[in-house]
DNA sequence: ACCACGATGTATCGGACCGATACATCGCAC
DNA sequence: GTGCGATGTATCGGTCCGATACATCGTGGT
């Protein structure tokens, strides 16, 4: 749940960021799960946020000695920051591991962020994830099977290609699952297409603090 | 948009059903790209296309003659059937591609119902939702190559992991659209796992009038 | 010199859908 | 006889999306 709060608050602890800037990094941290996050969720979500005090307003444009006679206002960016209090709320979020973290949203920012997390945690969501797809993969299976023949081919071929989706990525889970008992990182050593290079298979390192000013 | 609302059209035009069973049945027709339909949806929605005259409620236990005094009223199963004025709002809803059938819900609910369109729609919906997910892989691929030094490793596992999903969904579009355009049905010849038994390969009945008497 | 256009930037509104919850009935197994 | 799972209807709060609106700024074309 709260797929956004938790993720707001993850790229708070890098930096300060405006509105439109968090979008763009939500939209390249969880482009694989969401197309692009909606403003109509965002503002929203940052003043409650705000509210509950997990974030702080912190108004750009470095407090103007001259006198501007507010024509039109001239909004400046607001710029949030994360607070400890929020540092908080993320630390106990991130740790969660129940059923409310196996849907496909809720997991898909917790695996975005799993380099916040300690091992066990880890391996408790991939597991349960992995336990909630072969779920869906019996019901699929089992619709395949007994219930074929009152459904129409195109019905059909969905359900198939769900099926596969599905068995594709228990195995996908399944080699993650292999990877962080052993103790190394997420990537798996060749997968033929999408994505060749890359072996630095150094477990990822737990702070990484990058920022990037405008 | 609306998944809820055409799907539901759609099954009423097979049978008059009560909201339970509808679960089920949607649950089976849309298993591969809903987990289940929360009643939280399904009963609003209900109400909202009785409203608008797409559909009727016709009270089930047929008049009975006995008079009960309406012990906490004895609330009989409410079952729905559709309107002429639903039926027309079905097709209208069937017959749409545009960009807001590509979207991965709204995709979904089309395909399944594709037997009760013709090929040319299918092949616009088709094409559109390939475009849709090539813009999507072209980000994904952008993002890997670009900016894969400001990811951590678990973020660019699942992106190489979405990227992965979205080149497999094109080759499948791919598949579906050249059968398409030969006439043939949406099965393909041979596949490897996931649902063997199939040899069929009759265009679908764009009828088919099965039912279920409970 | 002008202006169209796209990127940047903040914001709201209505609606779709979900998860939790509540409650009532029925049949069957223990 | 009693608990338990399936059947069945329903609401509430909350998350998130898509459309829309509006303002600023820089760039390149005419």
């Amino acid at each position: 749940m709260a797929v956004l709060e938790l993720a707001i608050l993850g790229l708070l602890q890098d930096a300060p960021m405006h509105g439109y800037q968090l979008r763009k990094e939500l939209t390249a941290k969880l482009g694989a799960i969401r197309a692009a996050i909606s403003y109509g969720s965002l503002y929203p979500t940052l003043r409650r946020l705000q509210a509950a005090g997990w974030i702080a307003e912190a108004a750009e444009t470095p407090a103007t000695t001259e006198e501007v006679p507010a024509l039109t206002s001239r909004r400046g960016r607001v710029v949030y920051t994360i607070t400890a209090e929020g540092k908080e709320r993320f630390a106990e979020l991130i740790a969660q591991t129940g059923p409310e973290t196996y849907g496909d949203n809720a997991f898909g920012v917790h695996f975005a962020f799993f380099s916040r997390t300690d091992q066990a945690t880890r391996l408790r969501i991939l597991e349960g994830r992995r336990r909630t797809i072969e779920e869906r993969r019996e019901g699929l299976r089992d619709m395949l099977g007994r219930a074929a023949e009152r459904l129409d081919a195109y019905t059909l071929e969905l359900q198939r290609h769900g099926l596969e989706a599905c068995e594709r990525e228990v195995r996908w889970l399944e080699e993650l699952i292999a990877n962080e008992r052993s103790g190394r990182a997420p990537t798996v050593p060749q997968e033929g297409t999408a994505g060749g290079r890359r072996e630095d298979n150094s477990p990822p390192p737990p702070g990484e603090s990058r920022k990037e000013r405008p």
